[in-house]
DNA sequence: GATGCTTACGATACCCGTAAAGATA
DNA sequence: TATCTTTACGGGTATCGTAAGCATC
């Protein structure tokens, strides 16, 4: 048993069992992968994948028993390597954030650039994804921290921090009937056409609950991923737009105006996530202590999760 | 970095850093063993043992964090060829039970009475030991299950289930004063010399603790690791006994009388432990079922402790 | 001087990639 | 037929053990 057997496993399973395309993804032949694989059969004793005549289908029951350790190993073996470079290199080396494009767009801007200060040879990659795609890149070890409002929360290989919370708010263009209106409710909301995010998104679920708590069923005309779309459409009286309120910027956006709208749809928390096990460097944790300073090295290791801040 | 690599660092600190040692610990060369280090220290950047000229002396900082996830991987790795064993041959493999004197008379003869004829296959390993060496056997992965009533429960890296409770009694021989004292005192105890268990062995901190509560200093003219040793010696008068309750045999002992003394003493509970973490075969899981019934596969693995057994 | 670590070196085994052949869709 | 896997084979590399050279105690 070697290391690069275990990673075959793992990518096989990755790569829906294609052993070309594992070869491709480890940079090897595939014919290697093939004799890999079957080199590891042997030495365990056991037929790890499912076959049909020469193709691939599945693991095998012990095969998904043996994946869960694979996983692991390949875990650690990535934390040894990133424990040592925090002694070679103390404060260089490489975060990768995944975020939503609400979180990329309104919240980490301002701690990027005071992480950037205190970090400058920390190389930042910040992926934008959905909150699903940041759970796979999480578990798959290509990032590092995740944040998302969605999803996070309930993976149970991960662990989930709450960072901070928010409301959604309604933006309509300048001068439009429902400035007037005290107070704001889903009723009058539900008579316009409606632009807001896209299912699995920045709080959409709860917004849609909201109205299907109250029997009312909302015209939504158009949803997208991000509130810049979502403004531009407001802005072409498309219908009103129901957008987390700090997307909003009084400056830029001058030609539409913001009605709070707390007590329609309730709080929401934007977590953040990290993979259960994943050794992270002391910059990783210093780069979530900016979010949040509760959120301090101690009490992510300690796994403690705390109420969400205000 | 291979397994071989990590493997030498294990056993590197498990031998004081005597490469030689390590070398035929692992039944290869000390020359490649050197090497190994070098090739991985190289390769991680990073200095893992403290050195004086040649000689190793202990693990660096990273080397010790590192080690940390080495012991991890190297479990897994195991874990993985336990769990493959476990379908390629169901009820054949290996078990080993470490435990005390006590246990191995008293307590587990039924019980592997009982095992091996569900499992005849399975090659029993039963060795004896202190408490101390069990939670070392253990930890190494020398033993699968350890059985005591000191030391384990106390070892983070350790499940330890609550397996029976028992109580100390007192042995005299036959004809003894002591028979008649009605009800039994600390007071009247420390009267004569006492034979009983050695410190750090089946409740002897019970008992010191006992007489210390009751400000009483008993005279304790020899301890022995087990019951038969302090049986022999009451037979030779050279004073009253006190052991585990179970280890008379009225048809055995019938030179002695036992003399029930639960309320001085207080009540012991032995523990089954595990090493966290450690795959088990299924018929480990059917063995520990059949010392405690309440102690299934699911209750283990959920990790429970349960209240002790009467 | 005895023990322990490093380096050098040759034999062996392992790993990889190319290429050809066979299986599957 | 195109895609995918297995097997065979040759070149390269890594690993291992012996032996010699040094450092440490």
């Amino acid at each position: 048993m070697n290391f690069q057997q275990l990673r075959i496993i793992r990518e096989a399973v990755r790569c829906n069992f294609n052993l070309t395309e594992v070869g491709n993804a480890l940079f090897t032949s595939q014919s290697g992968v093939s004799k890999h694989i079957k080199d590891l059969e042997d030495e365990l004793g056991v037929e790890l994948f499912v076959r049909k005549g020469k193709r691939l289908l599945g693991l095998t029951d012990p095969g998904q028993e043996l994946l869960e350790f694979v996983d692991r190993i390949l875990l650690d073996a990535s934390n040894i390597k990133n424990l040592v470079e925090q002694y070679s290199k103390r404060d260089e080396g490489q975060l990768t954030i995944v975020a939503t494009h609400t979180q990329a767009r309104y919240s980490l801007p301002k701690v990027i650039t005071e992480f950037k200060k205190a970090y400058p040879k920390v190389h930042l990659k910040l992926h934008q994804a959905s909150p699903n795609e940041i759970v796979t890149l999480l578990l798959s070890g290509e990032a590092d921290i995740g944040m998302a409002t969605e999803a996070l929360a309930d993976v149970s290989k991960l662990d989930s921090f709450p960072y901070y919370s928010w409301y959604h708010a309604v933006i309509v263009p300048r001068g439009h009937p429902l400035e007037k209106v005290q107070p704001l409710t889903l009723k009058a909301l539900a008579e316009y056409p409606i632009v807001t995010y896209h299912e699995g998104l920045t709080g959409r679920a709860k917004i849609d609950k909201s109205f299907l708590d109250a029997g009312i069923t909302p015209d939504i005309v158009m949803s997208a991923l991000d509130a810049d779309v979502i403004k531009t459409y407001v802005e072409l009286d498309m219908g009103i737009g129901i957008i987390a309120s700090m997307a909003f910027s009084p400056a830029k956006d001058s030609d539409l105006s913001l009605i709070n709208c707390e007590h329609l749809f309730g709080a929401n928390t934007t977590y953040i996530a990290l993979r259960r096990g994943h050794y992270l460097r002391s910059f990783a944790y210093r780069f979530i202590e900016l979010c949040s300073p509760r959120l301090n090295e101690t009490t992510i290791r300690a796994g403690v999760v705390l109420p969400p801040a205000r």
